[in-house]
DNA sequence: CGCTATTCCGAAAGCGCTTTCGGTGACAAG
DNA sequence: CTTGTCACCGAAAGCGCTTTCGGAATAGCG
C-alpha cells in the first residue's frame, strides 16, 4: 500500500496541489462543493497528510515536550505517569503531539533544553521539579520561548508555574501536631537544591516559630526520597536521647519507612511517635498503620499545565498564569496526641476507614 | 537572537550550503581540514540543525512513539515512568526522540496507530498490554512498520514482544500454596479481553490441574485492578460457606486490597487466609502484612523494548525479539500454612525483613 | 610532460506540504 | 456592451535541510 500524498490526491481529483492543501484546512476561498468533494475523496483514499512536511511549511511544531526529571530514583516520580495523560488530553483536542525528552545527567538538562528549542521540534515545553535557582528557567525567561513548570523555583517571578503550597502545607501539618500537644516534632527533608524541599522546611520553621517552639538542628534529617532513606533517618532521630514524639516526612515514602523504623523498635506508629506524610499517594491508605498526609489536590495537574500552556503559546502572558493549590490534611492513623501527654480533644476528623 | 540556520553558517565560512551540510554530518567525501572548520564554526555559532527539515529531507524520522495503555484508572500503569525512562536511555544513545501518543477512547487506538505511522513521525511504535486478540499489532504485521509490543497477544507469532511469563508465574504461585498445604485456593481476576489477565487465568488453572485439584467457578472472581476491587473481590468469595483458605490475585494492588477485606473480617492475612500479589510493586514490602508475591524480573524492560525496536528499524527480523521473562516467588508474610492443616515445611525461604 | 585517477567541493534538485499572488470566468452594476 | 467586483482556483515560490551529480583542482603514473 503506497502512502498517497498530497500530489496523488489532486492529481485523482485533477486539481492543483494548492487547492487541494487549502481544501483540506478549510480555507474560505474555496467553494464548499469542491472542498467537500475533496475531504471526502481524501477519506477514501486514506489520505494522511505527511506531518513533517506540514511542520516545515507552517513552521509551527504542533508540539509541546515534557522534560523529566533527571533524578533516577524510578520510586520519586509515580506522578509521571498521571501527569502525561493530562498533557496528553489537553493536547488532544488540537491534536498536538507530546514529546518526552530525558536528559542523562542533571549537566545535560540545560544543553538538552537548548537544542530542543532551537529544533523547531516543539512550540513549548513543560518543566517539572524545579532547582532552587534552576537555569532551565534563567534561559527559558531570556529566550522568550513559551513554557510552564510544575512547581517553582525559589524566584516565582516572570514564568507560568502551577504548585502546591508546600511550606502552608508544612506549617499546617506543624499546627496540628501541635494542636495536638506535641512539642518536639523532628523533620525528615530532602537535600535543599530541590526547590519543594526547601519550600517545606519553611514551612516546617515557620510551623514552628507560630507556636513558639524553638528550631533544634538536632531534630532534622536529610535523606534520599525512597523508604530506605526515610526509615533510616527516622531511626537516626528517633534514636536521641529525648526523641521527638512527632515526625514531619517530606513525601509519603519517606513517611512509609519512618513507619517501618518504629515498629522495628518496638514502638506503635500513631500512638508512641506520629508521623504525616506529604502527597497523599495512593498506597498510604494501605500501610501499617494508615498513614495521615498532606494530601495534594487531586486536579488533574497535567491537564490544567496542558490547558495553560496552550495558552501561553497562543500568545497569552505567562505571569498571569500562576497557580498556587493547597494541600490537606487527611487524617487516618499515623497521628495522634503523644503519650505522655493528657490527650487533648483533636480538632479535626479521620477519613473513614472500612 | 536569530536563528542561525545552515544558510548563514555556509555565508559565514564562504561555503555551500551542501557542503556545511556533508561536512557537519561526517562525510567521507569532505577533507578533515574543512570538516573540523565547519564544526568549530558550528559550535562557535551556535548552530543546531532544524530537526524538521533535516526530517522531511531524509526521509528518516528518528523518533519512535509509546502508546499508553488506554485505561483510564492511573492505578494501573505506575510503570509506565519507569518504562519511559529505560526507552528514552535506549534512544539516547541515538538522539531519538521519543513521541508519547494517548488514544482518548479505546476505539480510538487503532486509528490513531494508523495517522501516526502515516504522518511519518515515528519510524516504530511501542505498544503495551495489548488485548486477547489486539487488531493494532494485526495491522502493523500487515503493514510492515516496525513495532514491538510490552506483553503478547494471544498469538505471539510473527512480531517481536517483551513479557513475563504470568501462566508460569501463577502455576508456580499455585504449586506454593499447594505445598503449604492449601486446598481451596481463589482466584481474583481482570476482565480477560486484557491477554495478560488471561494469561495469569490459564496457569490458576494449569496449577490446580498440576495439583489434582478440581476447578470450580465459584472460587474466581474477576474484578478492577484497584485496591477497591480487589477488596471486593475477596469479601464476596470469603463470604462464601466454605471460604477459600488462599487468594491468588492477579495484581499487587488488588492483594492489597484483599488484605484490607480479610483485615475487616476481624483475619489476620497470611495466618487465616492467605494471599499472594503478582508484579513486585515497591509498596508490598509496607502492606500490612507484606505482601508475598511473584515479582517481575527487575531488569529495565523499557531499555530493552527500546533496544530491540532499534534493532528491527535497522532491519532486523522481529520474531528473533521476543523474550519471555520469569517471574519469582518474593515470600514476605501474607502467605503460610492454612489454619487447619498440621503446618508443613515451606519450601522457600522468606525474603528477610527489618 | 600529458593523461588518467582522485579528492574535494559547488550547484541544483528535491522532500511534501503551505501560502501568496495573480488570473479566469461569472455576474452585477453603470 | 463595458467595466468593476467577487468567488474561486492554478502556478509557483518557498520552509531548511540532504544528496546526487558533475566539474575543478590536485595528485599519481608512465
Amino acid at each position: 500500500m503506497p502512502r498517497v500524498g498530497l500530489k496523488d490526491l489532486a492529481k485523482h481529483l485533477g486539481l492543483a496541489e494548492g487547492t487541494v492543501s487549502r481544501a483540506m484546512n478549510n480555507y474560505p476561498d474555496i467553494s464548499l462543493a469542491t472542498r467537500d468533494k475533496v475531504q471526502k475523496a481524501a477519506a477514501a483514499l486514506g489520505y494522511k497528510p505527511n506531518n513533517t512536511a506540514r511542520r516545515l511549511a507552517t513552521g509551527r511544531a504542533e508540539a509541546v515536550a515534557y522534560m523529566m526529571p533527571t533524578s533516577r530514583s524510578a520510586i520519586s516520580t509515580p506522578f509521571v505517569s498521571e501527569l502525561l495523560q493530562g498533557l496528553g488530553d489537553a493536547l488532544a483536542k488540537r491534536a498536538w503531539d507530546l514529546l518526552v525528552v530525558q536528559p542523562q545527567t542533571a549537566e545535560d538538562e540545560l544543553d538538552t533544553l537548548r537544542k530542543l528549542v532551537a529544533s523547531g521540534k516543539v512550540s513549548g515545553v513543560v518543566l517539572s521539579r524545579p532547582a532552587k535557582t534552576d537555569n532551565r528557567i534563567e534561559y527559558l525567561k531570556a529566550s522568550g520561548f513559551p513554557f510552564i513548570v510544575h512547581g517553582r523555583a525559589k524566584d516565582a517571578r516572570g514564568y507560568a508555574w502551577y504548585d502546591v503550597d508546600g511550606q502552608a502545607a508544612f506549617a499546617d501539618a506543624l499546627d496540628h501536631l501541635a494542636a495536638l500537644g506535641h512539642r518536639r516534632i523532628g523533620f525528615i527533608g530532602a537535600p535543599s537544591y530541590q526547590n519543594f524541599a526547601q519550600d517545606r522546611f519553611e514551612g516546617y520553621k515557620a510551623g514552628l516559630a507560630n507556636n513558639d517552639f524553638a528550631f533544634d538542628p538536632e531534630l532534622v534529617s536529610i535523606a534520599e526520597l525512597t523508604d530506605e532513606g526515610g526509615e533510616r533517618a527516622a531511626s537516626d532521630l528517633l534514636a536521641a536521647d529525648v526523641p521527638p514524639t512527632a515526625l514531619l516526612c517530606v513525601n509519603d515514602v519517606q513517611a512509609i519507612g519512618a513507619l517501618a523504623a518504629i515498629r522495628a523498635k518496638g514502638w506503635v506508629p500513631g500512638e508512641d511517635v506520629s508521623v504525616i506524610g506529604y502527597d497523599g499517594v495512593w498506597m498510604g491508605r494501605h500501610a501499617n498503620p494508615p498513614l495521615t498526609t498532606m494530601a495534594q489536590p487531586q486536579s488533574h495537574s497535567g491537564r490544567q499545565l496542558g490547558d495553560m500552556l496552550l495558552s501561553i503559546i497562543d500568545g497569552g502572558d505567562p505571569t498571569s498564569f500562576q497557580v498556587l493549590r493547597r494541600a490537606e490534611l487527611v487524617r487516618r492513623k499515623s497521628d495522634g496526641p503523644p503519650r505522655a501527654v493528657i490527650s487533648t480533644i483533636p480538632t479535626t476528623s479521620r477519613e473513614r476507614v472500612k
